[in-house]
RNA sequence: GGCGCGGUACCCAAGUGGUAAGGGAGAGGUCUGCAAAACCUUUAUGCGCCGGUUCGAUCCCGGCCCGCGCCUCCA
């Protein structure tokens, strides 16, 4: 199985395959952490992974590099008004953004860049820039990368720029560039802000040129995939291939993939609209992490997600209809043998399921593979026509489902659990939905206890009080179903 | 203004030149001590509107309307 990815670069869907045969070399734009992560970074981040989980699934494996910018303008001037170093301000978001990553069950990338951790690299490929002819340093210390030295400029985002470079509105604050369109590579130091002391002189980095240096120092001059969200294609992405192509004359990422943006009722989400939300706020409202997971990877990554509550809802209920199938698989005692209908759906759902996501990872269909399976398995087993074998041939479907996707296996618990915590030092219990209080305060063993208690109040036809624990439990969101395997119970 | 994307049932959403996946929700039913789950039936002669190409278009072409994104920091 290939995948084929669409690539911003070509137009159209190419084969993704590691040049050098054995892993696939992948750089992702990662966060800049001035605050805490939302929604919207965390579905590109999410498609992300649904790739990279996908590659290893088809036995791909994958070395994927991931940056964290922790220098930058918001930064320096946050930190400057919170009255701390850039590292303190910035180190409980990157502790915050690892938090949510793990709630969302987003795979760490192999290897974590950050930005401060490679000043030397960017320095030296300023320096490579410069010695080119690309690169020129302004009067007050700064260095800017110069357009006209790279006539391919444009070709990612299909932008034709020859047009418009001189004679444009100048910025003032930028008078000091020889071409209005010439970016940043290196900004100057000034009074009382974070430095260092390079080659190139005292200062800090410009934006891009923290991934062309580290997605260098770690994959290569030439890799072979570069991700992140759509508005990173222009400027950020062009201007990391004008510098490292200029440096280095080679092709810098061969393929290129644009997550597209997510909005909030039809709109783009933003703080000033009062439509911000983060996976922390959901988590508070009583939204289990795994529906949030599912809701932003439902819709497949070349399409703008629309996020609703409903949508939050909508996943919620699909998850437990596959946790209520896997359950049911694993507690049924089926007759040995199999049945051919379950056996050829098995066999086709899997199939389905690999051409989905291999077509440029097409999750809404692959999903509709699932469901489609259970439908059948869970139709044969009303019927009495399933068998042992047709459990051991889905559970597996089920499983590399699940190596993607990862919403079937149930590690809720712990996403709520920190995200209370977090409330409490935050400050912002208030938040907290009275259902995920309740919850909280009912741990697995006293669940347990309870049902343990009805079953026994049950054959002794004591149905008042078996009624009465039902209840008991259903008001902490705790929800009974009896079958004839015994009494499962799930979180509401 | 330039570039790009989308408009499919109550909601979300996939998809194909040959007659509409899937999920959620609603209604009815089967089953059941209760409940839940599950299953069955049901909700688009219809895929924004108007033309065109075609034996045939939701899917191709043209025009129009509506919504959205990017072009500046941004996942």
């Amino acid at each position: 199985m290939t995948l084929r990815l669409f690539n911003t670069l070509t137009g159209q869907l190419d084969a993704l395959e590691p040049a050098d045969g054995k892993a696939l070399r992948m750089y992702a734009c990662g966060p800049t952490v001035y605050d805490y992560g939302h929604i919207g970074n965390f579905r590109t981040f999410l498609q992300i992974d649904i790739l990279r989980r996908f590659l290893r699934l088809t036995g791909t494996p994958v070395r994927h590099v991931m940056n964290i910018t922790d220098v930058d303008d918001k930064i320096i001037r946050n930190s400057a008004e919170a009255g701390v170093s850039i590292g303190e301000y910035t180190a409980r978001y990157v502790e915050a953004f690892f938090e949510d990553l793990e709630a969302l069950r987003i795979e760490r990338p192999e290897q974590i860049a950050r930005a401060t951790e490679h000043i030397p690299q960017m320095a030296s490929l300023v320096e490579k820039l410069a010695r080119a002819g690309a690169a020129y340093k302004a009067e007050d210390g700064s260095w800017y990368f110069r357009l006209k030295a790279f006539p391919e400029y444009g070709k990612l985002s299909k932008k034709d720029l020859s047009g418009m470079e001189d004679g444009a509105r100048v910025d003032v604050d930028e008078y000091e560039k020889d071409s209005a369109r010439d970016f940043a590579l290196w900004k100057a130091a000034k009074p009382g802000e974070t430095s260092w002391e390079t080659a190139i002189g005292q200062g800090r980095p410009g934006w891009h040129i923290e991934c062309s240096a580290m997605a260098m120092e770690y994959l290569g001059e030439s890799f072979d995939l570069h991700c992140g969200g759509e508005d990173l294609m222009f400027p950020h992405h062009e201007n990391e291939i004008a510098q490292s192509e200029t440096a280095t004359h080679k092709p810098f990422a061969r393929h290129w993939m644009h997550v597209r943006f997510l909005l909030v009722d039809g709109r783009k989400m933003s703080k000033s609209e009062g439509n911000f939300y983060t996976p922390r706020d959901l988590l508070l409202k009583g939204y289990k992490a795994s529906a949030i997971r599912l809701a932003l990877i439902s819709v497949p990554y070349r399409r703008p997600f629309n996020f609703t509550f409903d949508s939050l809802t909508d996943a919620t209920n699909a998850i437990d209809r596959l946790r209520t199938f896997q359950a049911r698989l694993k507690a049924g005692k089926f007759a040995a043998g199999e049945s051919k209908e379950m056996q050829e759906a098995a066999a086709e759902a899997r199939i389905k399921y690999d051409n989905a996501l291999g077509n440029d990872l097409n999750t809404a269909e692959a999903l509709a593979a699932i469901f489609e399976l259970a439908r059948a398995a869970n139709t044969a087993m009303d019927q009495g026509q399933f068998f042992a074998s047709d459990r051991d041939a889905i559970l597996p479907v089920l499983r590399d489902f699940d190596a993607v996707f990862d919403v079937i296996e149930d590690r809720d618990a712990e996403p709520a659990r920190r995200a209370m915590a977090w409330a409490e030092q935050a400050g912002r219990m208030g938040d907290v939905a009275p259902e995920l209080k309740a919850a909280q305060s009912l741990g697995d063993e006293a669940i347990e206890a309870l049902v343990a208690e009805r079953t026994t109040a049950k054959q002794a036809r004591n149905f008042a009080r078996a009624d009465e624990i039902r209840k008991e439990l259903a008001e902490k969101g705790v929800v009974l179903e009896d079958s004839k395997d015994g009494v499962r119970w799930k979180r509401k």
